[in-house]
DNA sequence: ACTCGGGTAGGACAAATGTCACGGCCGACC
DNA sequence: GGTCGGCCGTGACATTTGTCCTACCCGAGT
């Protein structure tokens, strides 16, 4: 028989971040606010909508990088499934291009994990009254970028080519003749500014553009 | 006048991560610890052993991959300027290569970022006994793979290629002839395995031999 | 003294990469 | 209907990359 001493935890949040030690201690922090329940904690980002469909977070914390499914692409099917589960992204890296897609699949708030713990609660509180939550200096250089100049298809053959596959690889794992890709590489070359395939990559992943 | 409500704190803890979250979020964790105290946090590599010096930490906890200088080195030097303080890795990656050069520089675990919060506070109370910590299948894998292959050129070529560098720019980058460069990278590929130099990058990196 | 491995370098060659000009097909937009 | 951009492809070409062989210097070990 719950006696409530303990205050209401009013806020559900949902976790996603496939660190190990990064989610546990995030959770634990989370819990220790006198107002926030993590309801759910998951690893991989396929298993984000089951969860929150199961557990009716409030917000919902993304981290981008994850096994299985992006964040941004989880923070879109989300936008669907759950509207009223608000989305705040958390990542590593600031890069334009990402904040430019979680902003697009309807975000409610973009932090970096570099900057103070406090923050993070702060966040959540702020877009839970409708606020949206982002760096400033972080928008204006998303801004200043420009949007993405390649197209899906360029994008895909810098994805496969990332790891050092050859241009033959690359042929075979899209079902395209080599000199399609070659063509591709080049043009992505040419948007990026770059003298190389490893250099376009760079600079695209640098961008948030893959 | 302390009037000595709180235990102890006989444990004094060192920490050296690059990430803001991840540090503030750790400091908080092990504060509340009955008898840890974080004396120190930093987020640069060379600022470690200052920070020892200064605050004489029983245990440092330290990432590898940190701005300034890489926490492996730092290890080494607190071996030298400070050899009452433990040193204990906490890395994003288990490479095999890391956990073999985080032995030879004396530290006493090595602690991989996956895995629960709790291990933390335990680690560090067992390596204050003596005892070494590593995750046996990880010490297993770095025994297995034996040694880094690579000379001490071989790796700063490929350091140098890394970013997708032609061999003019790291001929000239490293002061020597394209065609030594050429001969470097070709030797390196061959002792990977692999077939290009980014391949040969990305398994180098893989086995943290870089 | 001799060998051996590492660092450095040149040259020659084959293969991979990057560039360019050209073409066809389609869907969207005016 | 026409234009435009994206997708897919070919062929030719210059450049870069990767391989192999040779060679010299030096320090460490036998």
């Amino acid at each position: 028989m719950p006696r409530d001493h303990r205050p209401a935890k009013s806020v559900r949040v949902l976790l996603a971040e496939d660190q190990g030690m990064m989610r546990g201690a995030l959770a634990l922090l989370l819990g220790m606010e006198e107002d926030m329940e993590v309801v759910a904690q998951v690893s991989a980002g396929d298993a984000i909508v089951d969860a929150a469909l199961v557990h009716r977070p409030d917000v919902a914390l993304l981290d981008i990088e994850l096994p299985g499914m992006s964040g941004l692409d989880a923070a879109a099917e989300l936008r669907e499934q759950a509207p009223d589960c608000r989305v705040l992204i958390l990542t590593t890296f600031g890069r334009p291009g990402y904040l430019r897609r979680a902003m697009e699949a309807g975000a409610a708030g973009f932090l970096v994990k570099d900057g103070p713990v406090e923050e993070l609660a702060a966040a959540i509180r702020r877009v839970l009254t409708g606020e949206t939550v982002v760096d400033p200096a972080l928008a204006a250089a998303a801004l200043s970028a420009g949007p993405n100049p390649l197209t899906a298809r360029e994008c895909d053959v810098l994805k496969a080519s990332a790891d050092g596959a050859t241009v033959a690889d690359v042929a075979s794992r899209l079902h395209l003749s080599e000199s399609t890709v070659r063509n591709y590489l080049s043009s992505a070359i040419g948007k990026t500014g770059t003298r190389n395939r490893t250099e376009a990559v760079r600079e695209a992943r640098q961008q948030g553009w893959l």
